[in-house]
RNA sequence: GGUCCCAUCGUCUAGCGGUUAGGACACCGGCCUCUCACGUCGGUAACACGGGUUCGAGUCCCGUUGGGACCA
């Protein structure tokens, strides 16, 4: 037994979508979990919808993900040459004909098999008699496929599946430009490239038969076949654009962890007992195609998030810093110089966000000295009551050697303890006046990561806010 | 329209002939508490329908319905 070789084999059309990266996920995950090879491969024989930028957006996306591939990635429109040498070498067998029926004609042909309520098939006009081709006529090569009999698809996800090839008709397999088509590249570069499992979408398994008849052709064994169920939106149909975010580029950029991204799409078809959190050795490790359900999913964004606020808390936190800084960047804070500080920020915020962008935001009054004040929240806690109790704390504070969080606390409790009062009388005045909102971290982590000179300019401001 | 695929809480799923049908997200309560969270405890909630097979079907078979994909 030869070992495993897989591939992903996504069109250059745009973004690496979410439904590609699982797909890419799984190949890599059972192909490193059989110490196999993974295998990049571009499919941009589509010239017209191909470009160089999803080219560059789809590999960046894969190396966001960590899904690194052994070989690749290798260009469809580089191997040209093969096709054409397959091409011939069928056409030389005869198993593929010349064909010169034009598009007008069998457009009409097609037209009148509908009218008859036929089904709209290749006639095989010139499959019975080869047509005689004048120099430079044009023409099309069709692959000659069996009239009889059955082609079966066996498939790891779903079983075996039966065509009935009466129902399959002559594929052309290169145009009149003498490009090939879609199927035949395919089933050229996986015997080419000695793929052993194709694992793919739901949406080839329709395509398969005709390309297990290739194969045959070609002289062939055919490939593990494994047809991933689709990834739906919550209307239930195929997860599309305006189903809203769909590309593993527009995840990043929100703040989403790439272990959060991988950890929710492996889950999406894929189960392992009630485990819902895997390292990455664990993927490896436990990956197989059996526990790979049959049925589409509904990709559920809220999920999604629940399994990065997971990363989120879990991450070390040299690891959020680091992620964090473009997150600042755009927001257009400064960046914060010191790593240590940085980490003691998140430390406090970590819990509480469930993006790098929430991060952000939710920090943004250690962030920036321009804090905006809640209107509702300044008239309820920055009342003159607080006024006393807020000049002696201020005192203490200012009179701290250290500034820790333990020592913090105590010039809230000693004040406390002079006026009577309970702690949460003086903790959300103070929180409203260095944060501008009444929900914050812990006042004293607050406090404490905000430094003593910004936190008591802060509350004399407060104070004369009060005055 | 033809061919093919699919069907357990709202969603992701466990289940592989005998279960009080389990877990997770979301939602709703209690506890914790300086706010917001985290955490923790508990709750609401599902086998699409109809026939078989079987002593016994969520589980096997057939049909219906519904959804999806591909081709055109």
């Amino acid at each position: 037994m030869s070992s495993v070789r897989t591939r992903f084999a996504p069109s250059p059309t745009g973004y690496l979508h979410i439904g590609g990266a699982r797909t890419a996920l799984f190949n890599y995950l059972f192909a490193r979990h059989h110490g196999g090879v993974f295998i990049l491969r571009i499919e941009d024989t589509d010239r017209e919808r191909s470009t160089p930028e999803a080219i560059e957006a789809i590999i960046q996306s894969l190396k966001w993900l960590d899904l690194k591939c052994d070989e690749g990635p290798y260009f469809q429109t580089q191997r040209f040459s093969l096709y054409k040498e397959k091409v011939q070498e069928l056409l030389s067998e005869g198993k593929a004909y010349r064909c010169i029926c034009t598009p007008e004609e069998l457009e009409a042909k097609r037209q009148a098999a509908q009218r008859q309520k036929k089904k709209p098939a290749y006639d095989g006009t010139c499959r019975l008699k080869p047509p005689v081709i004048r120099v430079g006529q044009p023409y099309t090569v069709r692959f000659r496929s069996p009239r009889e009999g059955t082609t079966v698809v066996d498939d790891t996800v779903k079983g075996e599946v039966a065509f009935d090839n009466g129902e399959l008709d002559d594929l052309i397999i290169a145009r009149s430009d003498g490009t090939p088509t879609y199927n035949f590249c395919v089933v050229v570069d996986d015997v080419d490239m000695r793929i052993t499992h194709v694992i793919r979408g739901d949406d080839h398994l329709a395509n398969t038969p005709r390309q297990v008849l290739l194969y045959q052709a070609l002289g062939y064994p055919t490939p593990q076949f494994a047809h991933v169920p689709l990834i739906l939106g919550t209307d239930k149909a195929r997860l599309s654009k305006r189903h809203g975010a769909t590309s593993v580029t527009a995840y990043k950029e929100m703040g989403y962890f790439p272990e959060a991204l991988v950890n929710y799409l492996v889950r999406l078809g894929w189960s392992h007992g009630d485990q819902e959190i895997f390292s990455r050795d664990e993927l490896i490790e436990k990956f197989s195609l059996d526990e790979v359900g049959k049925s589409a999913g509904v990709f559920n964004p809220e999920k999604l998030l629940w399994v990065n606020f997971h990363y989120m808390k879990t991450l070390p936190l040299s690891r959020l810093a680091e992620d964090v800084v473009p997150f600042i960047a755009v927001k257009g804070y400064p960046a914060p110089v010191d790593h240590a500080w940085l980490e003691k920020m998140i430390r406090t915020l970590q819990e509480r966000a469930s993006t790098l962008a929430e991060l952000v935001d939710l920090g943004r009054f250690y962030l920036s000295d321009e804090i905006s004040i809640d209107e509702k929240a300044a008239k309820k806690f920055l009342a003159r009551e607080v006024s006393e109790p807020l000049e002696e704390l201020i005192q203490r504070l200012a009179s701290l050697p250290n500034f820790s969080e333990q020592q913090i606390e105590q010039a809230f409790t000693e004040t406390l303890k002079r006026k009577g009062l309970p702690l949460g009388k003086l903790a959300q005045p103070v929180r409203v006046a260095l944060t501008g909102s009444t929900a914050s971290p812990g006042i004293y982590e607050v406090i404490a990561v905000l430094g003593q000179e910004r936190t008591l300019k802060r509350l004399k401001k407060a104070l004369e806010h009060i005055h």
